[in-house]
DNA sequence: TCGAATTAGTTCGGAGCCTAACTAATTATG
DNA sequence: CATAATTAGTTAGGCTCCGAACTAATTCGA
């Protein structure tokens, strides 16, 4: 009864218009679908990007971890230090340059692989049930583009360039 | 030198080829833009869910604003808690129900919308920066589907159903 | 070659968000 | 009407993530 609805005046910006708020809600039942897949596993979300990124290319710096995950310096050496103290992976310092760390998987982390992944293909194969090729397609292309209007140089952080097999990656603004 | 690449083998799943890998970055880079640009006018990204629901309507429950916010209720609480310490909102408990609470703008409060609303419609539009009036809704669709794929009843956290104001979004499971 | 700049990683502190468990008020039910 | 179930909000604690400030190693340039 107190209520006054302000919506009409002036400038009237639903919040639910807004594509950032659109991408935020879309996120969040992504993440919380993902982690309580995860959490039947015991893997908590934030080991889940990096254990990912080491399935994908072992032995590498924490530093490129980093990037392939898109977290800073802080967050990747936290989560590692979960990761490790679970025995998954173990990290090596570099001979030729004793600033890096390389971080390899365990068998035990290595093994995780086959029970893991495939969560995250379900994951991905449920949020796009109904889709088509095409529209798929469309909806990586628009994400892109949005990421690249972000921030020219952030645009690689999820995915790089390359990563769009069939080259049809429309490039915006390449910035040369 | 050590580095294994182990992409091919087997189940090759490449994180960028994730759909939930995508929205991830594209939620990240989003939500750094924007909170790089209220850190200039001193509003913790935290706090601008709360207020930018506010400005929509005022005097609503704190339930109701968790609602339209997406947020469980100890996060809105804590930020009603810090919100209110600034002095842009009152909250005051129901005379007819005295277990809510509702949450009132202050004239400080209030007179925020005029500054920080535009910076909203700033971020949408860079963020759209490129695309067609129908690209956007396919967009839009295309999230709303997704949402709608993770849980049916978690579908209208982000933006309820009628507010696709050309109703074109088409009913994906209904759930009766 | 030696000091400055850069790069890799860590430590610290804090924001944001959640679940679990709680209190208080209201509503439903026998 | 009394008790049980539900609803609104809070408190406590944990996970995720980041920026700032730091150490150590390497590279650059005068």
């Amino acid at each position: 009864m107190t209520e006054k609805i302000m919506a009409r005046s002036k400038v009237d910006f639903p919040p639910d218009q807004s594509i950032g708020y659109l991408i935020r809600a879309t996120y969040r039942t992504y993440i919380q679908d993902l982690e309580a897949r995860l959490a039947e596993h015991d893997i908590p979300i934030g080991m889940w990007y990096f254990l990912r990124a080491l399935w994908h290319q072992d032995g590498v710096t924490q530093r490129e971890l980093s990037e392939r995950v898109g977290s800073m310096g802080p967050t990747t050496a936290e989560q590692l230090n979960n990761i490790e103290a679970r025995g998954y992976i173990v990290r090596k310092r570099s001979d030729t340059d004793r600033r890096k760390i390389h971080v390899h998987l365990t068998p035990k982390g290595r093994k995780l692989r086959d029970t893991l992944l495939p969560l995250a293909q379900r994951n991905n194969s449920d949020a796009l049930r109904g889709f088509t090729a095409a529209e798929i397609e469309t909806l990586r292309l628009s994400l892109f583009r949005i990421m690249e209007n972000f921030g020219p140089r952030r645009a690689n952080i999820g995915a790089s360039r390359e990563s769009m097999q069939n080259g049809k990656h429309k490039p915006v603004a390449t910035r040369d």
